[in-house]
DNA sequence: CAGAGGATCGGCT
DNA sequence: GCCGATCCTCTGG
C-alpha cells in the first residue's frame, strides 16, 4: 500500500479515469476517525466536453477544474447531494475525473452512520452523492492538493481489475460519449444494469449485508 | 433580478 | 421505471 503522489499519475482526464480504477480513497475525518474505499467507477470530463462543467470557461463554482492536475473538485447539485471529482490536466486546463462508486473497504460503521440510516453495504457509497455523504465530502474540501492533504488522498495497493467502458450517467449533452469506466465484475457500480452488463446480480439475500 | 436547469437520491407505483 | 424535492449557479435582460 502506498499513497499516490501527483509525479505517479497520468496527465490526460481519460488515462488518469482508467488509472483511477481499483485505487483507493482515503479519508481521515475532522475527529481522527479513518475510512476507505476502492475505486470501482468514474467518469471523465476532459477539454472540449460539451457535457463538461468547464466547456463554457472557467466560473467561480468550477475553478478548482483548472488548477493542476491531482486536486480535488468538489460541487453541489441538485439541492441535495455533493460530487467529488479529481482534475486533470495542466494548470489552466478546465478537466476532471468524475468518482461515481467506491467499495467499501475499513471505517465502515463510521460511514454508515454519516450517511444517516441504516443502509446496506452495498449502497453505502454507490453513486457520488453517497461517497460524499459517506464521507462527509463538502466545499471545505473543494480545491484540496492530493499530493498533501491531510484529509484526503489516494494510495495503490496493486489490484487492477479489468475495465469496462460505457456512456455516462444524468447527461443531457454529450451523452453519447464512452467515458464512463468501471470495474468489470464488481457488485458496487451504480447505474442501470445495461451500462455494466458484466455485474453480478444482485439478490434479496445480498442486501441483508 | 428572474428563470431555468442540473455529472442525484429516495420513495412510490 | 418515474417523479418530485431542493437549492445553487449561471445566463440573459
Amino acid at each position: 500500500m502506498r499513497r499516490l503522489r501527483r509525479t505517479d499519475v497520468p496527465l490526460a482526464t481519460d488515462a488518469f479515469a482508467r488509472f483511477l480504477i481499483g485505487k483507493i480513497v482515503f479519508r481521515r475525518f475532522d475527529d481522527g476517525a479513518m475510512a476507505s474505499g476502492r475505486i470501482v467507477e468514474v467518469e471523465a470530463y476532459g477539454p472540449g466536453d460539451a457535457a463538461s462543467h468547464a466547456f463554457r470557461g472557467r466560473t467561480p463554482r468550477n475553478s478548482s477544474m483548472f488548477l493542476a492536475n491531482f486536486h480535488a473538485y468538489v460541487y453541489f447539485i441538485y439541492g441535495s447531494a455533493f460530487c467529488l471529482n479529481i482534475s486533470s490536466e495542466a494548470a489552466g486546463t478546465g478537466a476532471a475525473v468524475l468518482i461515481r462508486a467506491l467499495e467499501p473497504l475499513d471505517g465502515r460503521a463510521e460511514m454508515q452512520v454519516r450517511r444517516g440510516s441504516a443502509v446496506s453495504i452495498l449502497d453505502l457509497l454507490r453513486g457520488p452523492g453517497r461517497i460524499c455523504a459517506a464521507l462527509t465530502i463538502d466545499r471545505r474540501l473543494d480545491g484540496a492538493d492530493l499530493d498533501t492533504d491531510e484529509r484526503l488522498w489516494l494510495a495503490q495497493d496493486g489490484y487492477a481489475p479489468p475495465i469496462g467502458s460505457s456512456t455516462r450517467i444524468g447527461l443531457s449533452r454529450a451523452a453519447d460519449l464512452n467515458h464512463r469506466y468501471y470495474a468489470c465484475g464488481s457488485r458496487y457500480l451504480s447505474g442501470r444494469r445495461a451500462l455494466s452488463p458484466d455485474r453480478p446480480f444482485i439478490g434479496s439475500s445480498d442486501l441483508a449485508n
